[in-house]
DNA sequence: TCGTTTTTCTAGAACGATCTAGAAGATCGA
DNA sequence: TCGATCTTCTAGATCGTTCTAGAAAAACGA
């Protein structure tokens, strides 16, 4: 009962291996009345239908395509921006009935077989807050594969549905130069700070998406001055524990920006810990809008990112999308979090 | 350019086929100065390394294991709960450098070639929160693929990561039971109702998990009153539609039980919108302890998602690991939204 | 009735790798 | 120096499908 294979049904039925696969595959080219005797006997044989990688192989359509989601897939899952991107690319890839494989950017050896960029049966791929020049893109390239990013790219020939990060960040810097901010932090995630945080130069940030960021907001406010922190990985805890470090600190900003939404709250948290008031004692503002954002009166730059997501999906899977490069709406979205910045 | 394979690049080099594989998944087959040669031609050539879906047709290895993820996945991310699981099952398959594959159960046709579950080219499945009858899973045992769930199966040779159902939410029955509720209302995730909420006998609720919590409560609470309530797929909306739906009927119970926890702030949303306290006016229960569950006061069944999650992905992938069914801990966490029964 | 189209089915070659078994040459101990 | 062992590489079968072309039979039009 191992090995029943389309030749084993085919033989039992007394067909062609074609047959049973056209039996599955092109019902139309066959009668009705053998078809229904061929699956009767698959039934019986307990054969469970053409098998998958075989099919892959051969017909070159894996069924799935692959999402590359941020640096660690278990950070991932605990910032709702990046859930919401899933879940509107699971809706097209739903509609289509494809399967999403989530990959591992395993840091292990690239060349080898144990990569799972490298593994994955996948038609295209979805790249989520993943660098152009990280190696797990340059493979699929190297593969052939199409992609779709959330990252704007230079080359005109390269597909993503974006925001302007710079715009949006400026727009947030306006915001906090009308309310006299001048000395701020940015609170930005990165590998290395396993514990406490580390205060890192603009060319350390390393992420192409926060260099936009921190770019518009100098942009917005030339005259402030701005330091740069991290926690760790995009997450609330990188945030408390940045804005932990920023806060015991000597000399105090008059405002966090967290570069994510999870980060501004974390930062909340660790002024709530302090006895502080945010827009009060210190400004705080993030960047997403996730839900948790409103009920907690975060100031932040709010992104359509569900719509992100099927968007994506749209250009990986809907052939009667034509569009190749999309740049989506942000807005400023004020809350109790942001005031003026206090009079020295 | 497009067809460059393991043959090109072994005439290119003049070695054999086998011996270009080998520099990929063996390298101590051969000598390194070979290896390194090969590998730099098949850069040269443009070769990507060994296809993915030919590679797991011969070896029988597809490097992926599926996920099965509620009825509808676009539902699934926007319950932190589910999330919480794919958190801790992507942390062990990280560590195994193994992609996870999320597969749509389309109710698409069963046996022809559009079907997700029969396209996946994948070495194990996890099945979260999908019935153990359901044609998919069919699918998956057919296939020979081996699965854990998080549903306790009646089989003795299933895999299972699950709770104690019926014991839990007995816990919460019991504590309503003490607080003097005898009227109560649950509210369950349905496929059917669209808009507006519908009411369910028992026999019309079909997941068998929410059928052991109520039967719990039943066994917590024999002397209270208990209709079934539904708004739809389980999410905030559907909590909210279904919590509308009971508040506006003439006879309102005295507390009302969210088979989950975003349903259950669903109907917190619903009281708060009519000027009702929860905790005061009506008790108001949950299931899971989401992080969203604290800051809204909600009492709930808190359960270790995110080990169940680790738990899931340790026996599918760690050969170390010999557990075949385990039951997690869980625990009633009583908040504001619980208090006593108001006298009639 | 006869050629033409349509339906239904089949033979045999791919698809692109990995596996098994074994050959050729290098290394080694005595 | 010779058999034994190790290293390095290869030939050829095989994984389980689907594809391309085309044959045989049935249906059709005039």
């Amino acid at each position: 009962m191992g090995g029943v294979t389309l030749k084993t049904v085919a033989q039992a039925v007394g067909v062609s291996p074609s047959t049973v696969s056209n039996a599955y595959n092109k019902p139309d080219q066959l009668s009705a009345a053998l078809r229904e005797r061929i699956l009767a006997t698959a039934q019986e044989l307990g054969y469970a239908g053409p098998d998958a990688s075989a099919r892959a192989l051969r017909s070159g359509k894996a069924g799935a395509i692959g999402v590359l989601f941020t640096d660690k897939l278990a950070y991932a899952f605990s910032d709702p921006y990046a859930v919401g991107f899933l879940a509107g690319l699971s809706e097209v890839a739903e509609e289509f009935s494809t399967s999403l494989l989530l990959m591992p950017l395993s840091s292990g050896d690239i060349v080898g077989g144990s990569n799972a960029v490298q593994q994955a049966a996948i038609d295209a791929a979805a790249i989520f807050c993943v660098p152009g020049n990280h190696p797990a893109v340059d493979i699929l390239t190297a593969r052939g594969i199409p992609t779709v990013s959330t990252d704007r790219g230079d080359h005109p020939d390269l597909c993503w549905v974006a925001i302007d990060e710079v715009e949006a960040a400026a727009k947030l810097g306006q915001h906090l130069t009308r309310l006299g901010h001048r000395d701020i932090v940015v609170l930005v995630d990165k590998a290395e700070a396993k514990d406490g945080a580390v205060e890192l130069s603009f060319d350390e940030v390393g992420c192409s998406d926060c260099e936009a960021r921190i770019q518009g907001l100098e942009k917005a406010m030339p005259a402030a001055q701005m330091r740069i922190v991290s926690g760790g990985y995009n997450s609330f805890d990188s945030g408390l524990k940045g804005a932990e470090y920023v806060l015991d600190s000597q000399d105090r900003p008059t405002a966090i920006v967290g570069l994510s939404d999870v980060q501004a709250l974390g930062a909340m948290e660790a002024m709530k810990v302090r006895g502080l008031t945010p827009g009060r004692d210190l400004t705080v503002a993030g960047f997403d809008d996730i839900p948790a954002a409103e009920p907690a009166g975060l100031t932040t730059i709010r992104q359509p990112i569900k719509d992100k997501g099927r968007r994506v999906g749209r250009i990986l899977l809907d052939p009667a999308t034509t569009e190749r490069q999309v740049l989506m709406p942000t807005e400023l979205v004020v809350r109790s979090s942001s005031g003026p910045a206090p009079k020295r």
